[in-house]
DNA sequence: CGCGTTCTCTAGCGGCGCTAGGATCGCTGT
DNA sequence: ACAGCGATCCTAGCGCCGCTAGAGAACGCG
C-alpha cells in the first residue's frame, strides 16, 4: 500500500508544481502567456499531464485563485490585529493585494467564474476572507445585519479595486477616496 | 467629391452593421462566441474586411462598449429625473443595467482595458454617466469633494453588480444591499 | 475603351485548448 | 527471475483562433 501513497504523495507535488508555474508565469508575463503548451514545457513534462490533474486550463487558474484567497485572508486576519482601526487597517490591506498582487487579483475575480461561493463545498480559504472582513464590520454595524453591511463593503473595496486596476480612476487619490468610504461606514 | 462622401457614408454603414452584429452575436451567445470568423460571416464579408475598420478585435469590444455607455448614461439621466430621491433613482437603474444587460457591461468593464477614461480623448458618454451619478450624489456629499465621493459611490455600485454577476454575492437580497448603501450616503 | 486606384477575397501562418492511441515503465504473481 | 498487466506518459493531430500577404475584381477617370 506505500506504494501507492508514494504515487499519490508525487501527484500532489506535481500538482503543486503546476499550479505554482502557471502563478509565476502569469506574474512574470500575464495570464495571456499561460497557454498549455508553455506551461508543459515549464514543468517539463508533456500538455496532457495537465488534465490528468485539471479538467481544463480554467480549472488550473481555478486553482491559483484559492491560493489568492488563502493569502489573501491571511493579510487581512495580520492587518485586523495589527492596525489602530481594524477596519482601516482591513481596507487598506485588500486595497494593497489587489494592487500589488494584480494577477491573482484577476485569477480570483476576473477569471474563474465558476469558483462556489457560499456553497457547501466552497474553500475555506474564501470563507476565511470574508469572514476577517465581517469581524473588522461588526463593530460599525449598528442596526444593520453585520453580514449583508459587510457584503456591501467588500463590494465597495472591489469596485475601487478593479476601477482603479482598469485605468478607470486614477490612482493618485484613492487614498482619499479610501477615507470617504470610511467614514461613511 | 461626392462619390467619396457616397463610399464614406457606405463604410460607416457597414461599420455600425459590424458593431451591431458583434453586439448580437455576444448578447445572443456569450463573447466567447464573437470571433472575427462567426463575425466575419454573419455580417457577410470576409475576416479581411473587419481589418479595414478596426485595429483588431479588442477595437470591435471596445466600439460596443462605448456604445454601452451612452446607453447607460441615458437611462441614469432618466432615473435621475424620474425618481422621487435621485441618488436611490439613478442607483437602482445602474444596476439594473448591469444586470439586464450583462454582455454590455462586460464589454464595459470586464473587457477592454484600452478605453481612455479622464483623458483629453475619452469618448463623450463615458464623461456623461459619470456626470449623471455625480448630479445624484452632490446633494449628499456635504462637505466632500463630489466627485471624488462618487467615484466612491460608483465603485460600491459597480463592485455590487460584478461580485453579483460573477456568483460571488448571492442575487436574492440585493435590494437590501442597496438600501445599506445609500442609507450610508 | 484602357488605365490606375481602391476595394475585397482566397489562402495561409503560427498558435491555441484539448484528446486519441500507442509506447514505456514499474509493480505483481508465479 | 521473469512474463503479464495496469498505470503513466508522450507523439501526433483535430478544429479552432486572430491576423495578414498577395492575387484579383470592381469602379471612376481621362
Amino acid at each position: 500500500m506505500a506504494i501507492q501513497e508514494r504515487r499519490e504523495r508525487a501527484r500532489q507535488e506535481r500538482e503543486r508544481l503546476i499550479v505554482d508555474a502557471a502563478r509565476e508565469l502569469a506574474e512574470a508575463e500575464g495570464w495571456d502567456a499561460v497557454t498549455t503548451r508553455r506551461l508543459a514545457e515549464r514543468i517539463e513534462y508533456s500538455q496532457p499531464v495537465l488534465y490528468s490533474h485539471f479538467k481544463g486550463k480554467d480549472a488550473i487558474m481555478a486553482a491559483v485563485a484559492v491560493d489568492g484567497f488563502a493569502e489573501l485572508a491571511a493579510e487581512l486576519r495580520a492587518a485586523r490585529g495589527a492596525a489602530a482601526d481594524p477596519l482601516t487597517g482591513v481596507a487598506t490591506a485588500y486595497l494593497a493585494f489587489a494592487e500589488t498582487r494584480p494577477v491573482l487579483y484577476e485569477a480570483m475575480f476576473t477569471h474563474s467564474v465558476d469558483l462556489a461561493f457560499a456553497r457547501p463545498d466552497t474553500p475555506a480559504a474564501l470563507q476565511a476572507g470574508f469572514g476577517e472582513l465581517r469581524e473588522a464590520v461588526r463593530p460599525r454595524a449598528g442596526d444593520d445585519d453585520p453580514a449583508v453591511l459587510t457584503e456591501v463593503f467588500w463590494a465597495a473595496l472591489h469596485g475601487l479595486a478593479t476601477l482603479t486596476r482598469g485605468g478607470r480612476l486614477p490612482r493618485e487619490i484613492q487614498e482619499q477616496r479610501l477615507a470617504l468610504l470610511l467614514a461613511r461606514f
